[in-house]
Formats: C-alpha cells, sequence, structure tokens
DNA sequence: GTGCGCTTTACGGTTTTCCGTAAGGAAATA
DNA sequence: TATTTCCTTACGGAAAACCGTAAAGCGCAC
C-alpha cells in the first residue's frame, strides 16, 4: 500500500473522514493541507528531500477566505505538481459530477482516479485508492461511469469555453470579436463567432444566448 | 443541553464529523438520515410518539440520484417541518455563503442558527448548538456575520426570481408577459417586466440580460 | 369630485441578436 | 493549373433587447 500521501481539502468536516480512512488502510504517512498552495509546498519540500509522496488526494474547489493564495482549486493545483513531481498518483475527491469537468482531469490533468463525493463515498475513495496502487488507469467512483468514448462533450473545446465565459461577462458579438483579435486568437469575426455560438445552442438547445449561458452554468463549464 | 438531536446530511464524509461534534457535546440520541423524506419521516414519527426532536441540523443540497424524492433540498423539508413541528430547533449547516439565501432562511424559514462549512467549522458548529439551546437568535458562524440590517439583498423578491428564472430557461420578454398573466402574477405587462430587469441590471452592474443571468447564477439567486 | 403621487403600461427609435444565404480564401486533390 | 472542399467572413432582413419618454390606471387625502 502507499506509504506517504498527502491531502489536500478545506472543509474540516470532510478532513476527518478521509484521514479516518487513509488510517483504515494502515497508511504510514498522512499529511493534511487546507489551501492548494501549502499542498504544492509540501511536495516540492518532500522532493527535496529525497522522501516524495506517493499519492495526492484533493478536492476541486477551495473556499477563498483573508488568505490570498496563488493556486485558487484544484486544477490549479494539479497543474503545478505535474511540472515538479510526474510520478505522483493524483486522486480527485470532489462533489462536481459533470462529465466535461471529470474527462478533462484524466485527458489534460494526467488524474488516476476520480471520486464523487456522495452519499457512499468513502467506500469508494478506499476501493479507489487501492486501484490506484495496482496501477489501474482512469478510476472512476461508481455512482458516476459514463462513457469515456462518447465524444460528445469533448467536443466542445477551450476556444467554445473562451466564447462563453465572454458572453457571460456580457461582451457584444462585436467586444468579443475585437477581444479575440486582440488576443490573436482565431477565427474572430462577428459571423464566425455568432455560428459557433449558434452550434452551441443547437448543441444543448438552447433558445437564445441567456438560456445558453444558464445552461452552460449549470453544466459547469463557466 | 438537546437530548434528541437529528442530522440530515446526504454526505457520508460530513456526517461522520457532525456526529462526532454532537457526541462530544453530550448528546444523548443522534439520528442520522441521508435524504429529506427520511428527516421529515423521523419527525413526523417522534411527534406521534411524544417523544419529539430537540433539535434539527440539515444541509441545503442535496444530491438527487436514482431513489424519486418529494422534498430535495433543505429549505423544503424546513418549510415541511415548520408546519408540523414549530418548536423543534433548527440549525443550517451548508457551503452555501450567499447573504441572500441565509437572510431568507433566518427571516422567512425561522432557523435558529447559520454555520457555513469551512476550514474551522466543526468548532463554529459546536457554538452554535450551544448557543441554540440557550435561545439566542439568529445566530451566524463567525467567518460570516453581515449585516441583517443591510436592505441591499432583501429587496430582491420572488417576483425578481420568477423573472430570472423564466429569463434564464430563454422566454422572451413576451413569454414571461403571458407566463404571467396566464399565472395572474403582477405586474405582467412587458414594459413593466422590462423596467424590472433593468433595475436588476443596474444592482447588479450587469451589461445586459446574458450578464445578469450569469451573475444571478452565480449568486445563487437561481 | 379633484388633485397628487405612485405604479403600471404603451410607444418609438436604436442597438444587438438571430438566422439564412452567399462571397472570399486557404488547403487538399487531381 | 483547375477543381473541390472546408473554414472564415460578409451581408441583409426579421426579431428581440435596449432605453428614454409619455400616457394611463389606481389608491388616497382633501
Amino acid at each position: 500500500m502507499f506509504k506517504k500521501v498527502l491531502v489536500a481539502e478545506d472543509l474540516d468536516t470532510i478532513s476527518i473522514a478521509i484521514i479516518q480512512a487513509l488510517e483504515d488502510l494502515k497508511i504510514a504517512v498522512i499529511d493534511h493541507v487546507k489551501y492548494c498552495d501549502d499542498a504544492l509546498l509540501k511536495i516540492k519540500k518532500a522532493l527535496k528531500e529525497d522522501d516524495p509522496y506517493d499519492l495526492l488526494i484533493t478536492d476541486l474547489s477551495f473556499k477563498s477566505d483573508s488568505r490570498t493564495v496563488k493556486l485558487s482549486n484544484g486544477e490549479e493545483l494539479i497543474e503545478a505538481v505535474n511540472k515538479i513531481d510526474p510520478e505522483i498518483k493524483k486522486i480527485v475527491f470532489s462533489i462536481e459530477d459533470k462529465s466535461y469537468r471529470i474527462k478533462t482531469l484524466f485527458n489534460d490533468f494526467g488524474i488516476n482516479a476520480y471520486v464523487s463525493k456522495g452519499r457512499n463515498s468513502i467506500n469508494e475513495l478506499k476501493k479507489a485508492i487501492e486501484k490506484a496502487y495496482r496501477n489501474e488507469e482512469k478510476i472512476l467512483s461508481s455512482d458516476l461511469s459514463f462513457n469515456f468514448n462518447d465524444k460528445k462533450l469533448l467536443e466542445i473545446e477551450s476556444y467554445d469555453i473562451s466564447i462563453l465565459k465572454l458572453l457571460a461577462q456580457g461582451y457584444t458579438l462585436d467586444q468579443i470579436s475585437n477581444e479575440f483579435k486582440a488576443k490573436s486568437i482565431t477565427p474572430n469575426g462577428t459571423s464566425s463567432i455568432e455560428k459557433r455560438i449558434n452550434k452551441l445552442k443547437i448543441y444543448f438547445k438552447a433558445n437564445n444566448n441567456v438560456h445558453l449561458i444558464a445552461i452552460a452554468k449549470d453544466f459547469g463549464l463557466i
């Protein structure tokens, strides 16, 4: 079993349960941090001392408080960790259950397991840890289990997300076009952007832009 | 101290910590349910047997799964409980930190305390329980503490929420007007609705309807 | 009844979205 | 080089949002 595990979770109520689960699994060293920044520091330090962590268990969303932080969520933490420690196994433990975001975690962030917080998540977490230790890939908690080959949500790319984000900030088509030109993102003609929004509306069965943004918010795309 | 307490919380990770905290407070009877429906049943049964609960601790959001439920969130549960058991004390323990929703809980739902899940929430919860036992009113965990006299967000009423919800579903002004006429909600002229939306846009500093809905979603209004 | 204040509704002009069609341009193919 | 195909952009008309102003409706005091 893993020897040294780091838990990044801000809610005290939840970290208690995670640590208890890790103790049940007879893990020797269990460290816990409440901020992403601290997690990165600990991983750096462990590497320097030649005693790295075997596993990182992290949440996705962290509450912001008075403390100013560099890494504000789990994705940013994982991105930073990947740069300095490609060996460490990564399990995400979060309430998020939107397939789009979870697929990105596996495909772009290279996590080993995703466990959704739910009514029986401690068992699911324990199972995922054991599977990760046995080097299984793309581990999903059983309440989720969607098809990774389903291209549906993977087709939506960062370009679409950029449009949706700007729309949600109240930009008009013209303003989005100018913004894209300024950042040399192509295509950037108002007509092209309009067409792309139209595709999204058809895809999400949205009546208009307002509806589209509401749906995008619900899906956790933005 | 309270003798009999009911905990309504779907996440197993969190309920463990809550129950542990209640045990620390030497509470004799601690019951726990994962669905709002079950909470209402237990409260009903306890009333019938003339051994009612002293305190209900509930979350706001409950995950939906295969089981079909009548009460799908904490607000609905509290509403139902208020009808059958006006005596029971009510503490809401949730991640939500938007003042609008919390104020409604105190003013319209008559809860005794609100504790925000955070980095030190177990202590906050314990303190809130003790204060509620001493009959204190409108107890807030210390990480929140906003001014109840601040009228800002209280001014937004159910009429505004109705408009926002319909907008988010892709309705046009005309359609909203018709919907309101059908449900005899007044005012229902397109012009009046337009004016109201405009107020909301000024209030939330939104550039247009799309922006407004994005903000409303972020605020948890809809 | 009359006048006042407030809310609701109506109206008109401008901007933006909405949606189809078509032109322009670049890469691929023959 | 000519042709096809796909992607990008332009254009134009209808619908809806946007925004200010004016009129109508209504309760209320006098």
